[in-house]
DNA sequence: CTAGCATGTAAGTAATTACTTGCATGGGAG
DNA sequence: CTCCCATGCAAGTAATTACTTACATGCTAG
């Protein structure tokens, strides 16, 4: 048996119904049956069935925030900087995959998710722009708009994130690693006065 | 009155109600009260839910591909072609949202979407790898993983796009021209010898 | 004018869905 | 041991949903 909490099983199996095949489309029998749990349990719990989409919402607000991981382990070397906040922001949305997908999903009827999923991406743009404004400072980026040089990087995360999360290896099968290098390898270039 | 076909009013209120809600959450009733017609008159021409989806899909698949329109108006100047590029694609994305969105919503359970929406990036990436491959024997792009390139360069419009397309003017609220603009700039930049 | 075809209207059906109620049970805390 | 709390189980309900059938109506081509 699970050494989990009925609650958490319940939160867990809808996170992974819902991201499937989406909020309507995942039924509280489903729920109850893959948490192993009686239908019964979830009204208990949760009320009524956005009761679970709250808890599973609620669940993903007390993210430690990838933004106080990337100011860590600066070095003021442009590459490695950027290529380590790449990894670790793509590894980020991997970790949440199945709710970045929810927040696809169900994003326009359930506003509370966007503004969650927006939380993200808002900090690290300026935590980028940030640190771009300083290695600008020291001469080692040239003079750009900073906030479309920060979203253009992360539009280069989310987008490597998009397409490996839901079309696999169909579009490509270069290793994650070799992507991303790649990517902050010309970026960083590009970056550089 | 709309001129459109009965059929055609049909399929366009799927595409809006599916694109918006979810298969599953798009009623035939709901859909057919959008496309102003009787529930019956759906059922009469697509035979079942299910053939409505096809018919939306099938829409789709006849698509003037972006490939060939990109390969107009080469100049060979790296800045000026990616840029052409870029712009072409973020706008066709964007006058596809709608069946984008029932891509990201829906692929996962009915994979024949999944396909068609991976066609365009897989036939994209290769026309890049392409013209990278060329101007690379002009000299004018430095030793690279093309594909990588290719990917990343698609990734950033991609990662474009998802942004404006979800979640609006949240996360910035800068003209998607210089968003754009400003991409291509450090892109190219990154890769000129 | 008329025959036929596309559509509307009305009514219904079987299945599913979110949610409720009442009662049984078992395990842990006092 | 006993009491209680979480959970399971059984049954049910009102609403909704995809889909069907039968019939009426109106526009258009011949």
């Amino acid at each position: 048996m699970s050494t989990k909490s009925t609650a958490e099983r319940i939160i867990d199996a809808a996170l992974q119904l819902i991201s499937a095949k989406g909020y309507t489309a995942a039924t509280t029998k489903a729920i109850a049956d893959l948490a192993g749990v009686n239908e019964v349990t979830i009204f208990r719990h949760f009320g009524n069935k956005r009761g679970i989409l709250k808890a599973v919402i609620e669940k993903f607000s007390y993210l430690p925030l990838l933004q106080e991981e990337i100011n860590k382990n600066v070095t003021w070397d442009l590459e490695t900087d950027l290529l380590n906040f790449s990894v670790k922001h793509f590894n980020f949305l991997m970790s949440i995959k199945d709710f970045v997908m929810i927040g696809f999903k169900e994003g326009m009827q359930f506003p509370e998710i966007n503004e969650e999923i927006a939380n993200t991406p808002l900090h690290i743009k300026n935590e980028l722009i940030h640190y771009l404004q300083e290695m600008h400072e020291r001469g080692k980026v040239r003079e750009i708009d900073f906030e479309a040089a920060a979203l253009s990087l992360i539009a280069i995360n989310v987008g490597h994130f998009i397409s490996r999360a839901r079309l696999g290896t169909i579009v490509s099968d270069i290793p994650t690693e070799i992507l991303l290098k790649t990517s902050i390898s010309i970026f960083s270039r590009g970056l550089t006065p």
